[in-house]
DNA sequence: AATGAATGAGCCTTCATTCAT
DNA sequence: GATGAATGAAGGCTCATTCAT
């Protein structure tokens, strides 16, 4: 691995500025000059180590969503003899920490989000594959608080409920100061925790809610 | 207001294709050429009667958005004297409807949801005065589930957590086929109503939660 | 017709242009940009008239090979009773003139050429269409000379013989100065008239030879 | 000369591996990737070995050259004192085959071919050096059949008229199915027979008939 | 009022070449 | 001697916009 210029390998800067970049402005609004320049190389770089933009966003993608999840993981180190109340609040955190996080990890929350929003082809079976044990996860937990009589309908439903919470700060319009979503956050690290307990209380009681239902209507 | 070849004029045919594209595409991917072309209009069209595409795009936002808040206001007719957990279904129902409207009123929560999730820049302020209201009126209906003893920040909290349940389905990613987010729909009409009442029990229990935590807390 | 600039269409001077560009250097040296910038039109204007530079291409080869066709006939004007040899003499000239003329006209002949030598797909079809004609009535002198006792494959390779004789002269190769198969040529006109009596009567002695040799086979 | 993977030198294997695929696409479709991918050699070989592309074109040109001179030379083993019209079939054959040898040989007929109809700077001075004693020995046996009566311009006709005879099936659009030019082949060493019997009587035929003509005008 | 022609800035990509090892 | 990384010039093409009518 010859180093023509700098110390640290043009690559994996390529992939740290366009991580940064394209979550701040999408995949159509990045230029690959502007990814280049700003992280020193040729524009050519792009095309030699990632083949095409496309290549390079894809592998942005899989590398912020597979760090974020190591460092946020879903259990957050919980055991797996702990309560179902106790995974879901270790999900939600993961979750939010994952979307506010306000360094390179974040932008793995931005990128999911935009690409939820408006999909971008080049990364289409990525993402299913990348997402499949997510949803694979959170559903174990929503059927355990449910409880048998769910039907799958109804786990999907809340686990959307529950999901959707988490993602719901990391819209950047929330971001804009003068914004009706937004809201000023002094320490980030307490906002965090806020908001974790929040979502994690509010869907504990709403999923208790359905459930609760769910029972009267059997029972009849 | 000339009318000509299909009896509506031209800056109206552009707005209607113009929403279509915007909202299938994104502002980005969406070229004036394309929509003229669709709109059987000249290229120079746009700039004609919109001065540009941004001039375009902030007049198909508006237009979207104010027509689907009259096709589907939030109150939902509902008396004034109606009961809070009423006002909250029917403002569930209302952006259901809206965001998962299959016809032209769809284009609205389409494109706010891209809105949110990847800001342009044409339409920062209209965006916010549009949503404002918006955001009063949900606010009230928090606020009074809640009762007096919740700090702005909760009812801020529980706002988000609502609206952006609502939001959810809207996400294109959830329309593809094979995804995990996907549910297949038979009857739009059912699964709309089905939807409404999920999360309105969802977060009416929820609500509550919170509702009572706080009496815990402050008995204390 | 709008004219922004000069007095004369963008697209009919960019085909002119082209003509002259392609034939000079073949179809991948030559790049939009030359060929603009020597028609005094912008970059995007081979875009916009032609969709592209195969589209240019193709317009100005097809443009070349009927404007050679038109002024130099395969008839020659011969009336339809004329004798064989007369109408092949007439073939010989035309083609000798064409791939000789030095204006716009051999540059149907030059790029046809290259085609030959190595085709662009960009033409594939056009190409086949265009020279097919030809083909036929080349084949139909060729046979009345051979005799009904000439199989086709001796046909085609009599026309064949006949036609790259016409061609030789056209390999832009034979006009380098020193080259080996060069000639000087002082009066143009008379060049072209020797050159197409030779061929013609080589071409004529040719075919009455091999007549000759297959009455000969055919008596034994 | 170092023996590495399969035996050959790299450089070997460059110069076989790129006298096929420029004598496939031409020199300008030709991408030095392409070449040391299939060569199984670094991008940077080419310009190591042979200081350009330019410089690899023109050893492959002439190797190629020299080699189907080799094994198809000129006097294709006759004796000096054979008759000038055995040695014009000698010569026939000689190129016939060159050009229609569909394996490393016939690349140089190919190439040859483009560089005809659209030369190459890199190779202006080496062509003709090389195309040089072949005009010769040409010359020599035309002007035998033509007798000494024959202008040298004479001379030089007949010879482009038998050489670009047995050109005149190497055009690669002469191999496209479909073409009017084409002419199916089942048995290719008979059809290169064929053809060279073809094209030697059609020339004897057509020397014999210019030297009567000539002749006659000097008689008269 | 409306349009077709034309523009120029910019984008992604290709490719022969060079550099450092 | 040979290579993988990196370069920069250039190419074709897109697109929002403007011009002249």
């Amino acid at each position: 691995m010859a180093m023509r210029k700098n110390g640290c390998d043009t690559a994996e800067r390529l992939l740290e500025v366009a991580s940064r970049v394209f979550s701040e402005k999408g995949y159509q609004a990045t230029t690959i000059a502007q990814v280049c320049k700003a992280a020193r190389a040729n524009v050519a770089a792009v095309n030699y180590h990632f083949g095409s933009k496309d290549g390079l966003y894809a592998k942005v993608w899989r590398r912020a969503f597979d760090q974020s999840l190591l460092v946020y993981p879903l259990g957050g180190g919980l055991p797996d003899e702990a309560s179902a109340e106790e995974k879901l609040k270790a999900l939600v955190r993961s979750h939010v920490h994952r979307v506010l996080d306000q360094g390179a990890l974040g932008e793995a929350g931005q990128i999911l989000l935009m690409e939820m929003a408006n999909p971008t082809e080049a990364i289409q079976d990525e993402f299913v594959e990348a997402v499949q044990p997510l949803v694979t996860h959170t559903y174990g937990i929503i059927r355990e608080l449910l409880g048998p009589e769910a039907s799958d309908a109804c786990v999907h439903f809340c686990a959307m409920s529950v999901v959707h919470q988490c993602f719901a700060f990391s819209h950047r319009r929330c971001k804009h100061v003068n914004h009706p979503f937004a809201v000023s956050v002094t320490n980030m690290k307490d906002f965090v925790e806020q908001l974790a307990s929040h979502i994690t209380e509010f869907s504990l009681a709403g999923i208790a809610g359905i459930r609760a239902k769910l029972s009267r209507e059997n029972r009849v």
